[in-house]
DNA sequence: ACACCCTCACGTCACCCAGC
DNA sequence: GCTGGGTGACGTGAGGGTGT
């Protein structure tokens, strides 16, 4: 090694920089990959409990209504 | 057939935050 | 302080629907 180490060239700290830049992309996108899955996800999850609350808000309308019919019978 | 719009999935960048 | 992971914002290309 007559002419310095290697290891710490000006050339081999590009090619180490752009393998690391390589590597961080990688990471990266497969980050975002999993983030965009776990996200629709949580979006499917909400639109379900909405359907439900819709429903059963539905049903309690439904049992007032019947209930109030009750009432004004027993009333008259 | 073509131009135009919409939606979806993707890659990248910039930023934030937790762990070290 | 540095580092790595998560995520919002943005730009882009592909694919499908619609009006001309």
């Amino acid at each position: 090694m007559a002419s310095g180490s290697p290891i710490s060239s000006p050339q081999h700290l590009a090619e180490e920089g752009s393998r690391k830049r390589e590597l961080r992309l990688l990471k990266n996108r497969e980050a975002a990959r999993e983030c965009r899955r776990k996200k629709k996800e949580y979006v499917k999850c909400l639109e379900n409990r909405v359907a439900v609350l819709e429903n059963q808000n539905k049903t309690l309308i439904e049992e007032l209504k019947a209930l109030k019919e009750l009432y004004c019978q027993k009333d008259a």
